[in-house]
RNA sequence: GUGGAUGUAGCUCAGUUGGCAGAGCUCCGGAUUGUGAUUCCGGCGGUCGUGGGUUCAAGCCCCAUCAUCCACCCCA
């Protein structure tokens, strides 16, 4: 019979990994709390419209990555491929974004039927955030702050850098939408073959084109900038200020368009040469228009979405998680012979209760040798023994295993507040 | 969706012009009593991704298929 394998795409987290993701996960919460923002969590399935509305029809996303699938009841349901449109529908629905501001995050997994590649996967997970109701450059600021902030504690912040645009008013850019998809239709025969299909599906993003002959063509090619409207050019001027002023280093790039509908004037991306194609470590923008697009009464907003499969992918070239994250164990606890194993586990138990000492008692028997190694591979800074000799004086024994120190006799009755004081010793 | 590379033990990988399926690591046991990491000895462990084909004989050659990785596209 065949196996069962995870389906294409859809990784399996496995125990020497989930400590990184939950030593992510910790700091993120962390940073977040610290600005004052709250937690949304949302389902991970939506009405299939829900995602047609919002991220746009001719996207790659809506056309060609979504998982959607009948219900029971025919409904059309879609796996959701990002978080923004859900979060707007939650915050729509419960009044959320009605005369009131939001700041608000979720963590969770996205899908998209993509083809698999190094940080890029069909179950994916993100971490978003989202803000509502604030329509001025100090929130979007607030944010590329934070996420600056988060590069720094997490030792990120070499490996990153900060990628600006503004799209302007949805007015400015369909003009010059319209002028640049007519400039490049009198050239068509020089453009990339890639460039060609998007002047009809997503044209901006044909000045992201990596060909150089299209690069060249663009030269000559209508310039956002003569088509910016005042609003936004004053909006993206006072972000920059804000960025000057707290010391942000960014780079202006007017070539910066972001895949989804729904954004207008600033983007961001935060990009890293670290991990081959998929650059992207975090990217957000802002979508005035999407709340009153989704049905709800407008309101402005901006957010971002970190990928963390890549974040943690660079965490690990960089070698920048902790020595700690890994470390699961305090003390690892064996008995000889099954009296001792029954005082073990009341010794254990007590530890427990008494303390916030991680303690793994030894199960499964085996030799006294092969419990040994078992206490060294746990990485467990000491082995707590117990056999006939301990018993009958009262006491147990404590091994480092990590230093080159005597093992001693401990009082049971002591042993709690010896072991404390040991751990305390060491935090300073 | 397109292109390239790769699938052999739990992991990392050798495997010659086609001729008995291998190593290292891990795991288990041992090197005189209850002391780990180094060392030495022994052991467990494989439908060679899957299905066909060629051949006296296939891990190796041919076809198909699936999966993984990398890149394109797209995106976090």
């Amino acid at each position: 019979m065949a196996k069962i394998k995870a389906i294409r795409g859809m990784n399996d987290i496995l125990p020497d990994q989930t400590p990184i993701w939950q030593y992510l996960e910790t700091e993120v919460k962390r940073v977040l709390a610290s600005y004052g923002y709250s937690e949304l969590r949302m389902p991970i399935v939506e009405q299939t419209d829900l995602f047609k509305r919002s991220i746009g029809e001719v996207t790659d996303i809506v056309e060609k990555e979504m998982y959607t699938f009948e219900d029971r009841n025919g409904d059309s349901l879609t796996l959701r491929p990002e978080g923004t449109a859900s979060c707007v529908r939650a915050c729509e629905e419960h009044g959320l974004t009605f005369n009131q501001v939001q700041r608000l995050w979720y963590m969770g997994p996205m899908f998209r039927h993509e083809r698999p590649q190094k940080g890029r996967y069909r179950q994916f997970h993100q971490i978003g955030v989202e803000t509502f109701g604030m329509q001025g450059p100090d929130i979007d600021a607030e944010l590329i702050m934070m996420t600056a902030r988060l590069w720094r504690r997490l030792g990120l912040d070499q490996a990153v850098k900060l990628h600006l645009n503004t799209l302007g008013s949805a007015e400015a850019r369909a003009r010059f939408r319209d002028d640049l998809v007519a400039y490049l239709s009198e050239h068509v025969d020089k453009l990339d073959a890639d460039s060609q299909r998007r002047l009809s599906t997503n044209p901006l993003r044909i000045l992201d084109s990596k060909e150089s002959s299209t690069q060249e063509l663009l030269n000559e090619a209508p310039h956002f900038h003569d088509y910016i409207d005042d609003e936004s050019r004053h909006h993206f001027e006072q972000l920059c200020a804000l960025l000057d002023s707290a010391g942000i280093a960014y780079e202006v790039n007017a070539r910066l368009v972001r895949g989804l509908d729904y954004y207008g004037k600033t983007v961001f991306e935060w990009i890293t040469d670290q991990l081959g194609a998929q650059g992207t470590v975090c990217a957000g923008g802002r979508y005035d228009g999407l709340v009153e697009q989704l049905g709800g009464r407008p309101a402005p907003a901006v957010g971002f979405a970190m990928g963390v499969e890549r974040l943690i992918l660079l965490l690990e070239t960089l070698q920048a998680v902790p020595e700690y994250v890994h470390q699961k164990i305090d003390i690892y606890a064996i008995a000889m012979g099954d009296d001792a194993l029954a005082d073990m586990f009341g010794i254990v138990e007590q530890l427990r209760e008494e303390s916030e000492l991680r303690v793994q008692l030894h199960c499964g028997g085996g030799s006294f040798k092969s419990q040994m190694k078992k206490a060294d591979k746990s990485g467990a800074r000491y082995a707590l023994l117990l056999g006939d000799d301990e018993r009958r004086s009262g006491v147990v024994t404590l091994k480092p295993l990590r230093e080159a120190a005597d093992q001693k006799q401990i009082n049971t009755a002591a042993l709690t507040a010896e072991l404390v004081a040991i751990y305390a010793a060491e935090q300073e």
